[in-house]
DNA sequence: TGACAATACTAATAAGATTAGTTAAAATAC
DNA sequence: GTATTTTAACTAATCTTATTAGTATTGTCA
């Protein structure tokens, strides 16, 4: 009977601290209450499922990345801001895989627009237009900055790439490839497709 | 009593259908009892446990998508060869996005290395080797690849990107992105950084 | 102080994985 | 061809976990 003072952010955090150490298919309401010194059965007083607590999670881990990547974007401009932003979640990535577990696994079909994604917008499409690049394209090159960086994040938790070559020089050779990507998309745009590096692959491509 | 013929290529293919039909995380052996006509006792004489049967369904969803990339590059080389790899992991995993989560979350802990990753890593080192690619960093080059398109699958499958712009020519752009990647490190072994397109953020790296 | 809301509890239900023990079918041995 | 052994199905039972119902206690506020 004595009062526990919680609330949404004390429950969140303490989810997301299982999460990161037992994983996410681990995160029971069970080790949950457990943790916050209460019975399973009162979590329902904030919580309305554990279903909606991942899902809840998700949304705190994309917050809290969301602050972070504008954190480390103060001041920076350009490639370097996208540098940043790339290591920012990497790292986030790292140091919170359980969370990013649930950031990656969970649909937010809760719509509200995730925070992140909508502050990775921010900066790709800021970055793109200050260049000769499409929206359209921006939109492109936000998807593909998403997908390398969560799918690099997620298999380096998981399958853990062999130990032998530094991961994280991967990573950033990566982010490279992408920088040099809007480079090209860029050149394109400005002198139709000067040089043909770009080689759009079946016929429904139209880059530039 | 009446014996159902059941073996292990029959149960993987109903759960597989099962995940596809119902999400990883809904597939259970009450339901895929039900779907094989047996009781869901009965599963353990030809699984251990629910867990290692979702271990199975990885590997033989990597199997599966082992063999159609194999089947499509025969007689392809170059980017072309890369090109085509990409297209049919992608276009595997939007057939069977269950099966394909389960390849993306489950930990390969079994080791035994997973074929498709092999198979991957051939395509990759051939085509790095034919150029003047180290070794070492074919294996960057492979780890970006699987990161950008097995995150990208994954991405269109939970998020789903918003559906006014392609996404297949998003992917594609990608695909084109990370080829030119490799052209680039070509170049600049070839020529030592010839031209300033890469420029390496810390202080870590090392290509060429 | 006394009502009301919030939050904890115990007890109970339900679903799902898993085990134990049993029996029928198929395969193999004699 | 019959006996034996293995395989694969079953029923009954257990355990874990999420969840609901109903109760009591704490804290707030009039």
């Amino acid at each position: 009977m004595p009062r526990m003072n919680l609330d949404k952010r004390k429950i969140l955090e303490a989810a997301g601290a299982l999460a990161n150490e037992l994983s996410m298919k681990k995160l029971s309401l069970n080790a949950l209450a457990a943790r916050l010194g209460i019975k399973p059965p009162s979590l329902y007083n904030h919580v309305e499922s554990l279903d909606r607590l991942r899902g809840d999670l998700m949304a705190y881990g994309w917050e809290t990345l969301g602050n972070e990547v504008s954190d480390t974007l103060i001041g920076v401009s350009g490639d370097e801001a996208i540098r940043r932003a790339c290591h920012v979640i990497y790292d986030y990535a790292s140091r919170n895989p359980g969370v990013f577990e649930a950031m990656a696994y969970y649909n937010s079909e809760d719509g509200e627009g995730n925070s992140p994604a909508d502050r990775l917008s921010d900066i790709v499409y800021r970055l793109c237009s200050a260049r000769n690049v499409s929206e359209a394209q921006a939109t492109h090159v936000l998807r593909i900055f998403r997908s390398y960086v969560e799918g690099f994040a997620l298999l380096a938790r998981h399958r853990s790439f062999s130990r032998d070559i530094p991961v994280r020089e991967s990573f950033d050779l990566g982010v490279e490839f992408l920088i040099a990507g809007i480079h090209q998309l860029e050149n394109a745009h400005c002198s139709q497709l000067k040089n043909g590096v770009e080689q759009p692959p079946e016929g429904s491509e139209n880059h530039a």
